[in-house]
DNA sequence: CGAGAGGTTGAATGTACTCAAGCTGGGTGG
DNA sequence: CCACCCAGCTTGAGTACATTCAACCTCTCG
């Protein structure tokens, strides 16, 4: 857990995180604080309610970030890639739970310490502020899918959402669409969770994209698509 | 359409919007670029994918914020109460339909000079980050029901949701919980669109609810919560 | 080789949807 | 003043989609 192990300068998040578009002394403040830390698979990074010790950087890995009702169902209300943000600035309890879908490293800022530095460099509340908003974008966009669609267009959303967010970490090499590979980084179960579905129904819609040659798996976690546009018909309208 | 009517000093939202926490200063700037406007019930504020003229606080009534599959399917996807602010800052396209779900007046900033006042005063950012910090956490809180309520829980939480939210616009009055009174600001159709429900689902458990005794309706529109515990209750298990 | 977690598949069930008819209240015109 | 109309809402019957319950498969790990 000590300082950070690589320089920010080759560091691979470094654009499009908070921390893109900062000037060098912005960067340098932050620099001097941050702190790398690792989160095996299923280990938890922020209790529900629960006050954090810092905000981060997702680096590697995926986070994810669930909600409880009182009786034991769970929603899945945010998954964070790489150069996403962890931690809701100004506010003292976190309102969901956060764990490690895969293993993560994160490149933490302890809370105090940002507060200060954010105080004093508008730049890098800014940055927050629109991350703030791509989370909103997001969350909004994610309603109309739990609201409106159906399982089998849930699924190919779904999968959608991964080839795009993983595209985005490769560069734009994979933006070439065709053939695209993907690892996720989900069980069924928590696929299930963020879908509003049950294990058995996402099992069932992956098995019928498979049949249907819309997806190729490897193993479980390993899905190929072979041509993305059909993928992208089924994600609105599943009768296509 | 001419400047505002009252000054901001009895502004109705003036604490609870984002002109709350400011200095004299800060709100006499905004202040000489407020316009009013008025919105009948079902009129059109903002075009989805379009760009807005103007920021806003909604002043009275409610706003209604949706988005449209390719096949009509829709999701309302936020609610703008009384003080609440309309309009994504630093975003030049809106990423909803915005439209008056009663008749609506709305506080007006042109987007240029709402913008530029913005840069130059850091407390209107702050406040317009915790408003979306708010909405963030509305809309993530929106998500756990759509995905993972049941149709009874889902009006009950609906109710409820409208219950609390009117009643902090009449001061704490109504917070005395006992027999809270409201007027639904949307129809059976747009509440069917909020919770990602049917009409005629929705009809069926607020007729349910009412055999039940938890809500006395006068007319379809105006609901009598005579004890709002047993209602809190059903928003989170059914059975109970 | 056995155990167990994660995943798939099958059959039966149930919740919410669809389709359809009927009701209610406000507004209009005869 | 009443009859009519229409939109919004309610109610009913049948259906479909996703869930539940259960069995089975498959891989990894000890």
């Amino acid at each position: 857990m000590g300082p950070r192990q690589i320089p920010c300068s080759s560091c691979a998040v470094r654009n499009r995180s908070v921390c893109g578009a900062l000037s060098d002394d912005e960067i340098a403040r932050l620099n001097a604080i941050a702190h790398f830390k690792h989160f095996g698979a299923g280990s938890v990074i922020l209790l529900d309610h629960d006050e954090p010790g810092y905000f981060a950087n997702v680096v590697t890995g995926v986070v994810k970030l669930t909600k409880t009702l009182g009786d034991g169902r769970q929603q899945i209300v945010g998954l964070q890639f790489p150069s996403d943000f962890l931690g809701r600035p100004f506010r003292t309890r976190s309102p969901y739970f956060a764990e490690a879908a895969s293993d993560v490293t994160l490149c933490t800022f302890e809370r105090g310490q940002f507060e200060r530095i954010v105080k004093e460099t508008p730049g890098i509340e800014r940055r927050l502020f629109e991350h703030t908003l791509d989370e909103l974008d997001a969350a909004q966009e994610w309603m109309v899918l739990l609201g409106r669609k159906t399982a089998g267009e849930k699924v190919a959303s779904f999968l959608l959402m991964v080839a795009k967010r993983s595209s985005q970490e490769g560069c734009a090499a994979a933006a070439s669409l065709d053939l695209v590979k993907l690892e996720l980084a989900l069980s069924r179960s928590e696929i299930a969770d963020y879908l509003g579905l049950t294990i058995e129904t996402v099992s069932r819609q992956i098995t019928s994209l498979k049949r249907r040659g819309v997806i190729v798996l490897e193993g479980t976690r390993t899905v190929v698509i072979p041509d993305i546009v059909k993928l992208e018909r089924l994600a609105e309208q599943m009768a296509g």
